[in-house]
DNA sequence: TTACTTTCCTAGCGTTCGATATGAAAGCCA
DNA sequence: TGGCTTTCATATCGAACGCTAGGAAAGTAA
């Protein structure tokens, strides 16, 4: 079950032309997963928002747990493009800060469903959908680590005093992530976010 | 929708007695709602866990959504207790630090699930179960209120700076107590989540 | 025009969902 | 013992679930 597979379609040369913009039906399918949920969303659900029939989508994306890891992979943006990100910041404080204040801003657009996808749609589920939930578990693992790795750099440089727990940090700031998603889903304003953030970024570990 | 209705059922003097104890099959119901959220498990999930069958369980507790309410109660708690545990705190930060080492604690136990049923069990959802979602979000809000009046009270007697934002600062922790339970569902030890709260910690506000 | 490929829509597959009708069974009280 | 009340287990109910068979339709290639 990985969520980084990337998936180049090759244009079709002959048959009937596809009458649908995937890209369109995958982003309509992604805003209805950020919004209902894995398993709370029902093909009809799916459908409706995308505007295509079952056996299209069966067609374009395979199945439920295909299209929700496609869905998955479209909100999560490019991980490369994010680790390099958090790698290229001048200091992992400035990673975090970037990480959390962006977060705040997603989990409240206006246009977009509340909190966070990767926190929200699978936080809870059945037996029978336990190896999505560890799909998108491994993406907030890997973002863990990809922080824990700029700050354990941030150590040894010493911007971070010695001492200093890498993985508790990094630890502290996933949790800031996700328990945002929930006070973002509960009504929380953008601001009353980034005021968070910034409380939050008293806990930074100074020299 | 409220979730503070006690169920005080009077014990019956005829008819056929109950073949089961209604206690602990609640108390089954709930690990499960627990374990799997509440759209997410089924009748079936439950009638097996509690070791009842579906008629039982309708007889004894209503519909699934009223089942999930009561455990969902019984999950909480008191809730009056535990409003008075944070007023009678010696101080707002005593009262921040109890809750979230008791969250850590209580999200990582070895025999019960991981996380926190008031964090995930409807995370996420159907627009059918928008009441049962909007119930459990007033949980929060409600302990959300109950600390921040916890705050306030430390401001105004100057054992937090004045200028202290108190939404924020409640906000802030009710952050961290939702988001450890993402990381506790990820697999985060005891140790990792009660040395993320002493670093969190770190952002109170001093004079 | 005639093959050929692919997508289209209609209809419906088998399963599981939450919830119940029904009558037998088990306890009180007279 | 014989009512009376309530719970019991069996056997479903209609609706929604994820998914697909099958043939018409729309394009390319010869």
């Amino acid at each position: 079950m990985k969520l980084s597979n990337s998936t180049v379609t090759a244009p079709r040369k002959t048959g009937r032309p596809l009458s649908f913009d995937r890209d369109a039906a995958l982003e309509q399918a992604m805003l209805t997963f950020w919004r209902h949920g894995y398993e709370t969303t029902s093909i009809v659900d799916l459908t409706t928002a995308m505007g295509v029939t079952a056996p299209s989508l069966y067609a374009a994306f395979g199945d439920k747990k295909r299209l929700f890891l496609e869905a998955a992979r479209r909100y999560a943006g490019d991980q490369d493009a994010a680790a390099r990100a958090i790698d290229d910041a001048p200091t992992a404080y400035e990673a975090a800060r970037s990480m959390l204040v962006n977060a705040a801003i997603m989990y409240t657009g206006d246009t977009t469903p509340k909190g966070c996808l990767l926190a929200s749609a699978t936080a809870s589920g059945s037996a029978a959908s336990r190896d999505v939930q560890g799909a998108i578990a491994d993406v907030r693992k890997s973002i863990a680590a990809c922080l824990e790795a700029r700050i354990d750099r941030d150590i040894a440089n010493g911007m971070i005093p010695r001492g200093t727990h890498g993985p508790t940090l990094a630890g502290f700031v996933m949790t800031l992530a996700q328990g945002m998603s929930t006070l973002a889903r509960d009504g929380a304003s953008r601001v009353s976010l980034l005021a968070i953030v910034d409380t939050a970024l008293g806990a930074w570990p100074r020299a």
